[in-house]
DNA sequence: GGGGCAAATCGGCTTACATCA
DNA sequence: GGTGATGTAAGCCGATTTGCC
């Protein structure tokens, strides 16, 4: 685990990166995930989640952040997981799509070729408003919650593991193997997706909590540094204090030495862990 | 009776595909 | 034939309801 800070020197921008090496391995089925979240947080796949490489977590503060986009193999569409951003890729075709289909059409995938045969036939007997008040009234065809033996669940969660979504074969498959319909195995590798995330967005939480309080006392340390270093200032006024691991400054020739092509790349925030102050009668410059 | 879990439902969104002007 | 607009179907999601332990 690692932390990035990144300043823009011009401040036009300011990212605060937090991340444990890439996750963003897209999952089996890529288009997880896309959906809404308030910053913008790649998390690892809910599909692997012993993934050896960990979660990855960046905040962003400037708008560059939620380029974190993902492509999508299927159809190459990017998302943006910004509400913001959704709404603005929401056509307003597909609001009128949404209203066209009806909760009929819906109903009718929800169950399988034999219900709708039935429900249909029930409906022509019966001119019934909604299903639920037919239960209602007869009693016979209340709702049943079912429970799935630890077989059926085992199976699940194996083929879970192996890809968090299924294809309509798959679910087929799967659906005959465990005797259930394909409706059922599609809602439960569904509730399971959303507890799997559910799961990581607590883990997640957790390890901000943790940047935070790291962050914290980060800013704390620096706070106490710069006033040791105003103070210092204030007691010898003939030298500016420099901090040794950025400049080495030659008392007797004034020119500056030690500064590393990589230390002038280094980020502003990557400091040494306790800085110490330049004393120019103890370090003779070795440039002299 | 109340809480937790999980199955099921609902409404919304996106995408692919078909049709038509 | 190519293109854009529109309708439909399907899949997924988050939120919610509901039944069971």
């Amino acid at each position: 685990m690692g932390f990035d800070h990144e300043a823009s020197t011009s401040g036009l921008h300011l990212v605060l990166g937090l991340s444990l090496t890439a996750t963003t391995t897209p999952s089996t089925k890529p288009h997880q995930d896309h959906h809404h979240h308030h910053f913008c947080v790649v998390k690892p796949s809910p599909t692997k989640p012993n993934s050896p490489n960990g979660p990855s977590l960046t905040l962003g503060l400037s708008g560059d952040t939620c380029h974190l986009a993902k492509q999508v193999p299927n159809n190459s569409k990017v998302y943006c997981e910004d509400p913001l951003d959704m709404s603005r890729q929401t056509s307003p075709h597909s609001v009128v799509s949404s209203f066209s289909t009806g909760r009929v059409v819906k109903r009718e995938r929800d169950l399988s070729f034999e219900e709708v045969e039935a429900e249909a036939e029930a409906e022509a007997d019966e001119r019934v408003s909604s299903r639920v008040s037919d239960e209602e009234e007869d009693g016979t065809n209340a709702r049943k919650k079912l429970r799935l033996t630890k077989e059926q669940s085992a199976l699940l969660e194996e083929s879970f593991k192996q890809h968090s979504t299924l294809n309509p074969k798959q679910k087929q498959a799967l659906a005959r193997q465990l005797n259930l319909r394909p409706r059922q195995v599609e809602v439960w590798f569904q509730n399971r997706r959303a507890r799997t995330k559910l799961k990581q967005t607590e883990v997640d939480c957790e390890f901000l909590k943790k940047c935070c309080e790291t962050l914290t006392d980060e800013n704390r340390r620096l706070k106490k540094e710069l006033q040791e270093l105003k103070a210092l200032k204030l007691a010898q006024p003939l030298y500016m204090p420099m901090p040794a691991a950025t400049l080495t400054m030659c008392p007797s020739c004034e020119r500056l030495g030690g500064v590393s092509d990589n230390a002038s790349n280094k980020s502003p925030f990557s400091m040494a862990p306790k800085t110490h102050f330049y004393n120019p009668f103890a370090n003779p410059s070795a440039a002299c």
